[in-house]
DNA sequence: ACTTAACCGAGACGGTACGTCGTGTCTTGCC
DNA sequence: GGCAAGACACGACGTACCGTCTCGGTTAAGT
């Protein structure tokens, strides 16, 4: 991933097989790296977010030369997503309380908390960045949306085995039916985002899903019109 | 709005009403004005995007003095607002087939081509740099998102009418449900985004609330576990 | 000389003679003129001199378009020149005392506390500015210089009827010996320039000439060292 | 001094006294310094002297950032400063022939030489600039004029002892009546300025001094006239 | 203990773009 | 046609960061 670029930390610090051996030299500062990881998330959540975020800032703050932040991480977007993705840790875990509704609310519910505090401004800070830089976008899908899908699908996959949901049911979609909305409102801002709109939106979705056993296809819609953005 | 900041266009070029006052001295200069959007729109497509888009090189670009610019946009989000404003103008227009399914489905189906175009680029941007510029956010609302929703809030209404949809459904959540997975996939960019998808939002979303005349609270689910991003 | 340069000042508000025409069109503003000279005096006692005074500022200073500074002036420099000239009136007269000495020195006195006053600021920034502008340096001498000097010449002249100095005299060297020493002293600022100083050159200069009733030219030095700035 | 305003080139060149100790950080470049004075000095005698001499231009002649034109000098006259006084070097000694007038006719007439030259373009720039700015003045009296009075002080005094000047001459009022002629001429331009005027200034100042052997002040007189500039 | 080699802080370097200011020119409506 | 107002193209200002570099000074492992 991003975060080292001239040479692996596993090859530096390894040890992660039999031979121990460790290469010559002074070895890397693990306080540095946990510094500078921690001026970066600071220094995102102030006003100004991903742009003004300068790396001769993070330097100062974690007193740290500029040489050893361009050392191990090669682009600002990479040490921002390295520092994102340090924080996220395991956390946002899926329940099972035996309904997917209850169980799809709840982590849905977490995740709008999330987005209302402080640490929604890294998120994004992260999505924003990203529109300009395919590695960092990359690695907000990579550290934080699959991780969660994951087992976002096994919760569904739970509510269809229990008949709660048809058993041909689109999961990718149905994802996207129940976070979308939640990423346009942080994003875009139209409307309020608080904690019930998680229950809303299940209920439309996955109810709507439930009466609706066999899904099909609708019929295409053919677009007739010349647009102009 | 973000236009103009130091004064009111109108108030410049007057015709507000029927005094037909003009301010003295040299009036604004339409075709440099023109210009600089022109040149806005071109670079904003070029690979950078919005963070690498220098004013610099759009007062360049446009043969027109940087003064030119500051003068007019307080800021580069700014400016980029009203570019894309004018170039969004009144297309993205609802039809009326007699079918909402259909309505939505064919316009939701030109958004997803735009966003696909290079125009998806300017989009983009804006909402990138939306996350940390409350104006530049506030403006992709004003001028592009309300305009539109106005219209959709009509064609599912008509809906309502025909009796394709409960009369008593969440305008604002049916919409949010159909365009956020939309939104989504474009930001995140984590499943393909082709007009097909339109389709599948609507009929999960419309065809689920068609089956559900009477559209209920789901019983709040309390969160329960603390969690960190 | 350098006040008008489109056209001259007495064509236009002329009647100089007896035909009494006035070219078509509104007359010139003597207002603004007076308005325009008055804030470049003011302007250029302040700190920063001729470099740092701007047209722009003068404009504003005046209440007045910069066209019409433009109109008037070609450059900063004539500008300065012309308000400066303005303000030099006919003062600095020399005395007639009988005595060149005292002549001499009373009038050095007197440009001795102009050079110390405010208005030393100005006629340092014209020095200044003439370094680099020849205009400017000649508007200096032709207003302020030549007109003083003739007076001296004068003064000497009946210095030399009266016996009090040598016949033939070069004049223009003993002037610059008279005067030199105070411009040097007022431009670099090496020692204290108060009045008595000007006593200390007369005394020096002129009893010297006194007793060399018949001066020679010394047998020229011929340089013999390269001479590196 | 002008040359350095964050921090002493001693303090970080270190060679101060017998620690021998560096600061931290990268040195700085020699090569660099030495090409901004070698480009100032050359642009600064192109036409336009000073005021249109820009950094811009020096750090893109000296192929050098601004900022590291900025980093070492504070102003543009700070610059020139140093730049002339690294040129001015121990030139313009004194000679000694065993006459005060042949030495110092010698010397005046080497700085006339200056004067006239291209180099003189520096002289009248630091002069100029000096009106407004205090310090450049001040480098210009500590650098330039006073290693050369020192000298010129033991001159006079070889002329005392020898007996060709009074005992009781009052040294810098002598050297203001030699010197300030020829700075008169040199930055009012009023009259020609060859080598020969020092060999005349001299026999004046010189030959009236040798044949007045008490140096009696002149009875004060007193100024009476309002004078306006 | 000594060498070797990589990391570390500090900070100067050549650059690029910033947003501001002043230049001299122009365009307008009023006088 | 002068005048004020003020927009215009232009260019330099001095600043902030960029990413690179060059120092002296650690910090271990391998002699």
């Amino acid at each position: 991933m991003a975060q080292n670029h001239t040479r692996s930390a596993d090859a530096r610090n390894g040890n992660n097989g039999t031979d121990g051996k460790r290469p010559p030299g002074r070895p890397r500062s693990e306080e540095s790296r946990q510094s500078i990881l921690r001026s970066t998330l600071k220094l995102l959540k102030q006003p100004g977010g991903f742009p003004e975020l300068s790396i001769e800032a993070i330097a100062a703050d974690a007193n740290v030369g500029k040489t050893t932040v361009y050392r191990w991480w090669p682009t600002k977007a990479a040490l921002v997503a390295d520092a994102f993705s340090t924080s996220a840790d395991e956390e946002l875990r899926f329940p099972n309380t035996g309904s997917v509704q209850r169980d799809m609310s709840l982590q849905m519910r977490r995740l709008i908390r999330i987005f209302r505090s402080k640490r929604g401004k890294v998120v994004a800070a992260l999505l924003a960045g990203g529109q300009s830089d395919p590695e960092l976008i990359e690695a907000f899908r990579d550290r934080f949306l699959w991780p969660r899908r994951k087992q976002a699908y096994q919760t569904l996959q739970r509510g269809i085995d229990r008949g709660e949901l048809p058993a041909d049911s689109d999961l990718d979609l149905v994802l996207d039916l129940l976070y979308g909305p939640i990423y346009m409102r942080f994003l875009i801002r139209h409307h309020k985002l608080d904690e019930s709109f998680a229950d809303d939106i299940c209920a439309l979705v996955l109810q709507g899903l439930k009466r609706q056993p066999h899904h099909r296809k609708l019929e295409s819609a053919k677009p007739q019109l010349r647009t102009v953005l």
